[in-house]
DNA sequence: CGTTTCGTTCAAATTGTTTTGAACGTTCTG
DNA sequence: CAGAACGTTCAAAACAATTTGAACGAAACG
């Protein structure tokens, strides 16, 4: 294989750890899924770590973290006991899937504070007075936009599910 | 002002720092912008340091970066020399803005690395042994489903930009 | 069996990010 | 003009995240 591509290969990779860390998750996260994604046979732990000069421990873990999100999937390969690994190529779909799930986390854990805070403030509004009320009104008015907002990221994120997503699959 | 309206606000804002902190927000601008996004009336940075009990180079910082994603606006309070600030309510325009400049930004990064490749891939393809040419192909294919993922974001996040957006303004 | 090959775990080390606070320049104020 | 009130800066400190590698257990091997 010619040098160039080699070189290819790894300014991709390094590309995709810096990239990845754009959005919350880390370089050898990254790394391994850019690697699996231009590899063209399954990778073993070890093949990972030597490639990408980290320890196998680390490979060992952050391989499971891209399993937990169906990145990549174990594949049995005939005459060998080691795991191998390969890549899901449907980018967008592990996306998709990872910001949905990320949203209903963190929003379902808003959302109960809202409510609390709405109840408190429905109380407080029955017998406050003029300036606390006015108080009262922008909290509610504020909380109200960001319900909103949840409930339009929600719809969006349905609408591009990768099932119905345009043309197919990619 | 009840204590448990003052409660609300603190749980709001301190739920905000880990909320922001999912994605790609250090607490202190999450939290600053939270505090603003719930106040009735402009800040100043000195208030700011008050409340979250941060420093004061740390107000002035990374206020600054929300000042930069337009999601803060200085205001003028007459009588005083201080800053004041507040927060822009539109959180839908501010999150679409980030996410459509961080995806250029990334992108013409990883698509001019694209390019090259390409080109390398092309020239080698003229004359490499067959294991080689099936190499070539596997990435040139991976090459392009990166490509439309590209366009296909570009043009949601078009799709979606504020003013074209759901029943005008939030 | 005893040995080797794997993958996993986790405490310690490394590396990276955020925060602090003292020092500074500028502008206002009396 | 001297002093106070502001906002900014940046090196050092505190804190957080990632990575390493040695230790371990389980399974395969001979």
């Amino acid at each position: 294989m010619e040098q160039k591509i080699m070189d290819f290969v790894d300014t991709f990779i390094e590309g995709a750890g810096e990239m990845g860390s754009g959005l919350g998750l880390n370089r050898s996260v990254a790394q391994l899924y850019a690697l699996l994604y231009l590899s063209n046979t399954p990778l073993s732990l070890d093949d990972m770590a030597n490639h990408l000069k980290i320890s196998k421990g680390n490979v060992s873990m952050n391989i499971r973290i891209l399993e937990s999100w169906n990145a990549v999937r174990k594949v049995w390969v005939k005459g060998s006991r080691k795991d191998y690994y390969e890549a899901d190529l449907d980018i967008l779909k592990i996306i998709v899937t990872r910001l949905k799930e990320g949203l209903n986390r963190r929003m379902s854990q808003a959302l109960s504070l809202l409510q609390n805070a709405e109840q408190t403030i429905a109380e407080n509004n029955q017998n406050g007075n003029t300036k606390d009320k006015e108080q009262f009104k922008v909290f509610q008015e504020r909380i109200d936009r960001i319900k909103k907002i949840h409930s339009m990221t929600t719809a969006l994120l349905t609408t591009i599910s990768p099932e119905k997503f345009l043309m197919g699959n990619l």
